[in-house]
DNA sequence: CGTGACGATGTAGCGTTGCTGCATGGATGC
DNA sequence: GCATCCATGCAGCAACGCTACATCGTCACG
């Protein structure tokens, strides 16, 4: 029972697919069949069963590839054991971030790192749907993520580990102009008929403009759906609605006023996700630790 | 980091040393050797020191190779995970037992394990040294050791698992027309000044005598040394000694008595050992069932 | 104190494994 | 019904890991 074939399996299935499994682990998605064929004609169950013309894990794979979360878990350990007999850690560690969160907290977090020896950061952006980010934990080893304060959980089961970064409110973007720039809140009623700038739908924090019209009343009025903060920043200092920004991410431009908003719960969490056997590497836990201790900072300024 | 070299490196652990290592592994030591170097290589860490002509784990090698441990319990897992999934459980079960041990017990156990489609049972006896049962354990995946009634376990530590089957009295053998013969129980005492036949030194329940002797008063007179019980029953029978024989697994030539002793602990334990992660096989573990059934129907006979 | 034996470790050579590239077959959607 | 997408089988090739042999160091014995 090969630990690489597990971890192909397992790949499979978070990936839902051959050949996105294949473009995750860096093969063709012939190797990856390849694998999963030669492993269950090892253990002599089906472990996979096409549906469509994809492919879905069977019971046994499901439980298989559960397995496989452990065995992964125990060879990252095997390797901290020694790695502790190391005088320090090092390695390379692969962080992800959605756009806003990448520009809160990994310039710092880099800054951080580079004071530690032997411990290379590899970032990047990310900006996929809520849905999505727990798949990204295969390529990359910490997960910026955000969700809607009130949302539920993520759907990553016993593989994943979710460590809680900081809660960020939502206020409310106006121009410096607006009649609303001036006041110190604004709350829900406030907020009827003013035209809105949204995400797109599927994407994180888009849930929470629909909180904020069912307790004003009314559905809010969309008038665009825009991914980037500084587009929608652009637009809403250029006058063309008004949108909730993320207030510690927000840069500040002069001509543009964040007014709390009250009466209603509107934030977003965020968490950096990894996968389990990731967590077990000792450079992995080492930039987690920077990274929570910078969350605190930002959240206690 | 594979877990075949793990496994590896943990045998050279175990066994102490390439060459043996290499016999349990089915390689040669070169082999052995060249994977150790490999890991040895990936992890930067030095995990093997040479002492003398042979060779021992360093502190870093020892942390891996109980890393180790936990990776092959999984990987087992993992598979068990899915002969769950199979009807029932199948593959060979190599089985070793001390001599009088096997004789006790693995007639009963293949009848069992006859009975169960699928399940082959590969026996061997196996008389090595009190301490040399634990190293079996590579090679075999049930091991029936015994230990006297007042020793001290196995010094296996994390990496084996000790399953107690069963508590066997050791009686004093005489020959049937003996003056101690027709006793229905001896002490110590009684014993004084006989000549002994008792087992090699370094071999299991050659402690016992000692300990008889020591209740008695005088150091016990060994005239011979001799491991295999139906030489001893032979020896005693021809009136040349008396000796300590296991209740259970004599066999009971006429001529040839065993006397309960009291007043002095005198036993063996039989135990199973086996290695954890050859413990979440499921054939393993249906074997080991019938085998502690098996013990308790003869401790309760 | 030299000699023989044993044990670990390099090196050369070879077989096997596991990959890529391409072709095929099945299922979907426009 | 055709184009597309996805999984899978097959041929070829590269790389890995094994064996066999040689070497070096250490220990026992004369």
């Amino acid at each position: 029972m090969d630990a690489r074939a597990l971890e192909t399996l397992r790949t499979v299935g978070t990936q839902g697919g051959v050949t996105a499994a294949a473009a995750v682990l860096h093969l063709t998605p012939s190797a990856v069949s390849q694998q999963v064929a030669l492993l269950q004609r090892e253990v002599g169950v089906p472990l996979t069963g096409r549906v469509g013309r994809g492919l879905r894990l069977t019971p046994a794979g499901e439980a298989l590839a559960e397995a496989a979360v452990d065995v992964a878990v125990a060879l990252e350990r095997a390797r901290a054991a020694c790695d502790e007999f190391l005088e320090r850690p090092q390695g390379v560690v692969r962080v992800s971030a959605f756009q806003s969160g990448a520009q809160l907290l990994l310039p710092a977090l880099l800054t951080r790192i580079e004071a530690i020896e032997g411990i290379t950061l590899e970032c990047t952006d990310e900006d996929v749907a809520q849905d999505d980010f727990v798949a990204l934990t295969d390529r990359m080893d910490v997960v910026v993520a955000h969700r809607p304060d009130d949302g539920l959980g993520w759907a990553g089961g016993r593989a994943v580990r979710v460590v809680p970064l900081l809660r960020e409110p939502l206020d409310v973007a106006v121009p410096h102009d607006h009649p609303l720039a001036r006041r110190t809140e604004v709350r829900p009623e406030d907020l009827r008929d003013l035209p809105w700038i949204a995400v797109r739908e599927g994407f994180p924090v888009a849930t929470v403009l629909g909180a904020v019209g069912a307790r004003s009343g009314s559905a809010p009025r969309i008038v665009h759906r825009v991914n980037d903060f500084h587009v929608v920043e652009a637009l809403v200092e250029a006058g063309h609605g008004v949108s909730l920004l993320p207030r510690y991410t927000f840069g500040g431009g002069a001509r543009v006023r964040l007014v709390p908003l009250v009466g209603v719960r509107a934030g977003r969490r965020i968490d950096a996700l990894l996968r389990r056997d990731r967590a077990e590497r000792l450079v992995v836990r080492r930039v987690l630790d920077e990274l929570r201790a910078l969350a605190v900072d930002i959240d206690t300024a």
